[in-house]
DNA sequence: AATAATTTCGGTATCGTTACCGGAAAAGAT
DNA sequence: ATCTTTTCCGGTAACGATACCGAAATTATT
């Protein structure tokens, strides 16, 4: 039972109606020189038929189909649902409709061969320009309408939206060096991400500038999921000289060390500070300080972006880089050395 | 500047590598009859030129593509995003791919012709089943995959998941009805939707049952958001005689709740209890107690039987039920009569 | 060595739609 | 009444890919 493809054409409708296949493309494009009493006619048949046209067959031949794509290796994390937000609401306001296009896991995705071919697959072809998410590679991208969220271009050829998140990584150092922490571990994001070489950096050199050996042990590789978070904070936690703070490179890994604070029988902020980085919702719920970047307004402004793209205006910056915010919560305390000693 | 609509098609690989098309076709849908030397030539070439085949016109001559779709009215409230979980899940445990396709507001959606248009803009056309979230009307619902998410169909013409929206609301009732509450105010869903006249039903009839008359002052109408959740509330709160406990159809209203109840200095649930239904995320941070109906189950279910669907296999029940489950957490108390007075 | 079988490839039709061109019919102008 | 303009519509050619058929070229069979 194989389903066939399409049920009713817009052949179909032509032959019933008794006009010319071209002539119902016309109405169903609003061209004008069709004259009225026809026109009638052929929506009539439409509806009684129930034709709708073929998003495959019509993108092929069309420029336009007010359709643009946003790709994401998995759409079921935080970060990414505030992304979508973000971008709903600006396809909300606009004429556009929106496809998300996923393969459910970073590891599906993969290679940036992969990424091209999906990137190829969803543009010139049913959508009018893309947003992408994090992308590997950005050599290939050419001159169409795409534009990168929370990924710096090494080289500004095209349009991307993201924070700073050098300078918010910065903050959230400096917080937790003036509460008198001198002991910070580090939960790592994924490596191959720009942002997450970012924070890092800035990890680094704030510390130095505060004159603090850096410490090869308070640095644990995190991958931006809780899971792994988790694993980090106890193996940071289990130290034999375990830090007084926490930074973790996103609020999904801090979300890690709460669960890893909490089977060892330690509070927060009392016993270990944790500050986060993104501002996730969850994290108002978990009193965790955190670095706000504002992921939805990337989306949105991304999306805005895109569709000026689309629509041939120039951009007169390539780059749009939004401010971080340190949101200061419950999550950290002013670290005292002699209660550290006393306990 | 129009963007050219595909750079380089299987036209360019033909001609550089010195075969026809269809050879190159062959190569790239990984038929057996092609030489050993050519098939390396023609691969060697599609990838210098970085070509990759359009979606668009592939769809319209082949039969599948391993893609998917979900259609939501918006991808931006938590229910949506507990569905798109579950389907995530599915999806990357399988050989599909997903596009989510939204318009990013309601409103903007609206209509069943609206609906039938999106439907068949994807089916037919590009993806190979469909799965949709609450669909408005049924009646066009081809013999194509298509399975739908919560939305308990009329006529059992096509699969559906859902959950067991009467007897979970049931069980919420009881539940309140046991700690002693007589007068319950009532958020409602979205009116057109069948998971929201269920669970009104059986407000009215556990209420019925216990001989409690039914009181047109208890009912708000709501819209399964948390802006009219709060207005409800106020409402409710604001009543002569108002409620000891409020229902709320979903968790988003119930936030509504919490969020009223703190404008007027009442607590939860020491002055008012509040039951939600869905059990999303945030009603644990919150401490709500709801209906578990398992969102993001119920997404990747209906996933998993739209593969199934698409590979031609029978469906032994084309209605698939998820059960629902009370969560007692911290939002309700027993309702002690004297201490009403007495406040 | 002649025939049969197999491998490898190209040509053509087609999917459903829109773009473009041109022609018939109707309306207006002189 | 004839000529021009406008209105309306049909025919044809793409878009980029795959399916199918059949023909060379190669290899196997007797």
């Amino acid at each position: 039972m194989p389903p066939q493809k399409q049920s009713v054409t817009i052949q179909h409708v032509a032959k019933t109606a008794g006009v010319s296949v071209s002539t119902v493309s016309r109405v169903l494009n609003g061209k004008v020189d069709v004259a009225e009493e026809t026109k009638q006619r052929i929506e009539g048949v439409i509806k009684d038929l129930g034709y709708t046209s073929s998003l495959a067959a019509r993108s092929m031949r069309s420029k336009k189909n007010y359709l643009v794509g946003l790709i994401m290796p998995d759409i079921a994390y935080p970060f990414a649902w505030e992304v979508m937000k973000g971008v709903n609401r600006a396809i909300a306001e606009s004429d556009y409709d929106l496809l998300v296009y996923t393969r459910g896991d970073v590891r599906k995705y993969g290679t940036a061969a992969h990424e091209q071919q999906i990137v190829s697959l969803l543009n010139n072809s049913i959508t009018d320009g893309l947003l992408i998410v994090a992308p590997v590679s950005e050599e290939f991208f050419s001159n169409a309408p795409i534009v990168s969220v929370d990924h710096l271009a090494i080289r500004p050829g095209y349009p991307s939206v993201h924070s700073t998140n050098y300078e918010g990584a910065q903050q959230a150092l400096r917080y937790l060096l003036s509460l008198g922490h001198r002991r910070i571990g580090y939960i790592s994001g994924r490596g191959e991400l720009l942002s997450s070489q970012r924070r890092f950096q800035a990890y680094r050199d704030v510390l130095a500038e505060a004159g603090i050996d850096f410490d090869e042990a308070l640095i644990t590789p995190g991958d931006y999921t809780t899971p792994t978070g988790y694993l980090c904070a106890k193996q940071l936690l289990g130290l034999p000289q375990p830090p007084s703070a926490i930074f973790a490179a996103n609020d999904q890994s801090a979300m890690g060390v709460y669960q890893a604070a909490q089977e060892m029988n330690l509070r927060i902020p009392e016993d270990i500070s944790v500050v986060g980085f993104d501002n996730i919702p969850e994290a108002a719920y978990l009193n965790l300080t955190t670095v706000d970047q504002f992921i939805a307004e990337m989306g949105y402004l991304a999306a805005k972006t895109l569709f000026r793209l689309i629509e041939g205006q120039t951009l007169e910056t390539k780059i749009q880089q939004l401010p971080t915010r340190l949101v200061v919560r419950g999550s950290c305390q002013a670290f005292l050395p002699e209660r550290a000693s006393a306990s």
